[in-house]
DNA sequence: AATGACTGAATGAACGTTCAATCACAATAC
DNA sequence: GTATTGTGATTGAACGTTCATTCAGTCATT
């Protein structure tokens, strides 16, 4: 709902109702909307998190495990659409304050450790693991986003943007 | 104000206190919030291809045009950092709906065309022109937000976010 | 009989929007 | 030069609606 509706176009009461519960009972569980919120983007990272790491598998040479990263992060958000809308929005709004930023996060630790493997096996530059899992994590995002929003406009350009996966790559792996 | 309070947190009357006029007076230049929002968006499209495209020197090779790019545009959501909040949040919203997207927008016209002409100077790959203009505006974008968000946690771990614009470079150049 | 979750009408604050009244200024008349 | 009228922008109190939140009462379970 908030993704279709934005943060103030989906009043509590309205969700109350699509989970089937009266407006009240949401006050048992959250302490007001901004507590239900912030707790919505908590399960989000939780739920990425489970699919993406479930899926890696760190036997295979780093490259298969970025490329497989991209590919079960944009599967999550493509499967979930009301998922990606959420949290793209929530990242760019003025609830991720730099508190929010700084509390414990499981699906940045993992996205950060990801990558400070793929250092450490010498198969990328070395880099701060924290700028490569921003640059992976947003463009996945907004990749996600353009073709949800650009649907008829990439069929008549026949847009390639899966290209974006290996430009990075190419930009990020060792010489 | 959106940039700090969001799109809901600040009232048409708040607005109007801010520009020095009373609550009524705007709804003579606009339909209403809406309407009001959308034009703030249009403005700023204006402006930051008035401040990239000002600062473009075509007699230059495409690599330095490219480094010229990234680091104006940078430049210009770090001197105005409310537009640079806005804009953020406008994309990533329901207001940048698909009929939103296909609006005449000189500020994307502008940008398509750049990267056009790199890839016909042979200087980058030979990608689709769109596809450039969004990937590099992207990362701009959220660049300068992880720098706003981020300021303590960076210098901490002495992060290179400028990196970034190498490793796209080094993905787009041509062989 | 006791506990604790659930309900949804009620509350009051906040908001977008309207509009009758006012104001600033220019054009016209004397 | 002064008074009068006309025009269009500006004002902000008022309106009606919407919304987050509360709480006395109900229900389910132990």
């Amino acid at each position: 709902m908030i993704q279709e509706h934005g943060f103030h176009g989906c009043p509590v009461s309205m969700v109350a109702k699509n989970a089937g519960v009266a407006a009240g009972t949401i006050y048992t569980y959250f302490e007001n909307k901004d507590d239900l919120i912030i707790g919505i983007y908590e399960y989000v990272g939780e739920e990425i998190k489970k699919y993406v790491s479930e899926r890696d598998d760190n036997s295979l040479s780093f490259k298969d495990r970025y490329y497989n990263y991209w590919k079960n992060l944009t599967d999550f958000y493509e499967l979930k659409p009301s998922i990606h809308g959420f949290y793209d929005q929530f990242l760019n709004s003025p609830y991720n304050s730099e508190e929010m930023q700084n509390k414990p996060n499981s699906w940045h630790d993992f996205a950060n450790a990801f990558f400070e493997e793929g250092i450490r096996r010498g198969e990328i530059k070395e880099l701060n693991p924290i700028v490569l899992s921003i640059l992976v994590n947003t463009n996945v995002n907004s990749i996600v986003r353009i073709k949800k929003n650009f649907k008829k406009k990439l069929a008549r350009n026949n847009m390639e943007l899966d290209e974006i996966s290996h430009l990075i790559w190419a930009g990020i792996k060792a010489d």
